[in-house]
DNA sequence: AACGCATATCGTATATCGACGATAGGCAAT
DNA sequence: ATTGCCTATCGTCGATATACGATATGCGTT
């Protein structure tokens, strides 16, 4: 049987060394796709997107979650900078951060 | 001090009725950045964006991680559909599948 | 100063992730 | 059939994510 050996340079066409990619870019881009990977913070970023800015109560309503878990979400979005909070009187305005979010886009478009 | 109530309708602009993303795009959403929430996904992915497609021992060999840890990553990779694994004998050449990529991509961009 | 409202943080419980070594399975060659 | 190689799965462990209620914090108002 000499298919195995035929299919198997066939499937792998080049065989240039493998370019290990950049670690910090690796991280950096694990780190913004993991913003997105809860549901939860994707309909987030989704609300915020829709309306140029958000106050926290207005998302809280909108989410099945306490309003605990929702600011944790919050922060987790803070901290990777697609999200920023600014301070107005006793409520907290969200806005995306469009620089963070055009980083992301270019990162994914760019794979 | 009027600067709270000043500030605060300058800063939520639209006052339009949130609309609620859909659960199920959101949830679709966060499955594909979740398989690339990794760095060790990420740096597997960008290889085999780099070589068309590429056989699993190689990719054990590029990583610094055990064989079995590398199969798991290669399994969330393949459960989410970003990449195809294709058995060729003893051993699996595993590629990306383009259209899932493209999925990703449309959808991120698409935010 | 005291109160009320909005948000953040704490503490905790459960579930899942991520890593590894050990082992099982599949396939080709002998 | 047996051997050897490659890959997947299992079992386990510590670390982290996720959820919640309870509580603390910050700010404006009274």
């Amino acid at each position: 049987m000499v298919r195995s050996k035929a299919e198997a340079q066939k499937c792998c066409t080049t065989n240039e060394k493998l370019s290990l990619p950049d670690v910090a870019w690796a991280e950096d881009m694990a780190k913004l796709t993991w913003a997105l990977a809860h549901p939860a913070r994707v309909r987030i970023v989704r609300l915020l997107l829709n309306r140029t800015s958000c106050m926290c109560g207005e998302i809280v309503e909108e989410m099945p979650l306490a309003q605990s878990t929702v600011s944790q979400h919050l922060k987790i979005l803070k901290e990777t900078g697609l999200v920023q909070g600014e301070i107005d009187g006793p409520r907290v305005c969200y806005c995306i951060n469009k620089q963070a979010m055009a980083k992301l886009k270019k990162l994914i478009a760019n794979l």
